[in-house]
DNA sequence: TGAGGTTATGCAATAATATAACAGTGCCAA
DNA sequence: TTGGCACTGTTATATTATTGCATAACCTCA
C-alpha cells in the first residue's frame, strides 16, 4: 500500500465535499473512501483494486459497493471511467461539467485529461450533421506521452 | 436465429476476401465465420453472441477462437470494437485504414460509423500540443439518433 | 414523534467479458 | 522432409460487472 499519493488528494476530497453539499447530494463515508482510493492512486485504478484498498479497512466490502460508489462519483463528475482500460481516474476539473478527453500512455501508464474545445466542437458538429443528440462521449487516445517518446528517441 | 441479415453481407465477405488476399494474410474459415456473424447482425454483437452463432454450426467452439478471430479482423480493419458496449461491428469502409468515430443510439441500438476529418484533425492537434503520439483512438458518442429523436418529439 | 417514502448499504450469488497456457495441426518454403 | 510459423483446439481461470433481495439510515411532513 501507500504508493505515491499525490499531495492534492485531501484538497480534492474537500472540494468534492463542498461540491456535493452545494448540490444537495450525499458524499457518504463509502463514497469518500472510494474517491480517496481513486484520487490517491494518481493513475487509473480498476474497480477490484479499489475493492482491495477498501478491504484493508473494511474486510467485508463487496463489489456492488464499489460499483455503486463509482456510479455516483461519475454522475457527480468526480471520477471518470476509462473504457480503454476498464479503470477509473479522478477528474481534473470536477467543479464544472465538461466533456473531456484522455491521452493514455502505454509506456508509463500515465493518463492526461484534457478538455479541448476544438475536439468538443468537431464532435458536436459531426453529431449535428447526422441529427444525432449525444448525451455522453468517450474520447480516448492511446499512445506514447511526450516524456516516454523523448526517452525512447533521446538515447 | 436468422435475424434481419443485411443484404450486403455477402458482398462484404467477398471484399474482405479480396483485401486479405492482396495483403497476403489468411481469411480462414473460422475468421470468415466470425466476420459473417458480425456483419450479418447489422448491429453490435458481443463476443459471446458470436460464440453462440458459431456453435450452431460447430458445437465445440470455445471463447479463444472467437477472440482470436476478432483480433485478426480488427487488425485488418474489417471489424471495430465498441468499447462503450463491449461489442463488435463490421467496418463500413474496410478498404483503407482510417480513424473512425461511432454514434451509438441508446433507443434503437443502431450504430453509425463516421470518419470525420475535422474530428481526426482536432484530435491530432490536441495530441501534438501535448507532445503525445497516438497509436489508436476511441471516439464514441452515446445518445439518440435522428430517427428516434423524431419519434419522440413528433407525437 | 413517528409513519412512510426515499436513498444508501449489506450480502450472496452469478453473469458477462476476456485471457493464459499448452498441445496439436496444417501449411509452406528452403 | 523437415523445420518453422501461423492457426486452431482445449481446459481452465482471470477479470469486470450486475442482479436480487434484505436491511439500515436519513429525511419530511403531518
Amino acid at each position: 500500500m501507500s504508493a505515491a499519493e499525490p499531495a492534492g488528494v485531501e484538497r480534492e476530497l474537500r472540494q468534492a465535499e463542498t461540491l456535493c453539499q452545494r448540490r444537495g447530494v450525499r458524499l457518504t463515508a463509502q463514497r469518500r473512501r472510494v474517491l480517496r482510493a481513486v484520487c490517491g492512486a494518481g493513475r487509473p485504478v480498476g474497480a477490484y483494486d479499489i475493492l482491495a484498498a477498501l478491504r484493508a479497512e473494511l474486510p467485508r466490502v463487496a463489489p456492488p459497493t464499489v460499483y455503486r460508489a463509482l456510479e455516483f462519483l461519475q454522475r457527480q463528475g468526480l471520477v471518470h471511467k476509462l473504457q480503454t482500460l476498464h479503470a477509473y481516474v479522478g477528474c481534473a476539473h470536477p467543479d464544472h461539467p465538461h466533456a473531456s478527453q484522455f491521452l493514455i500512455c502505454t509506456d508509463c501508464g500515465e493518463v492526461e485529461e484534457i478538455a479541448d474545445a476544438a475536439i468538443a466542437d468537431s464532435l458536436g458538429q459531426a453529431a449535428a450533421a447526422s441529427g444525432f443528440r449525444p448525451t455522453h462521449g468517450v474520447v480516448e487516445l492511446t499512445g506514447t506521452c511526450a516524456d516516454c517518446a523523448a526517452h525512447r528517441n533521446g538515447r
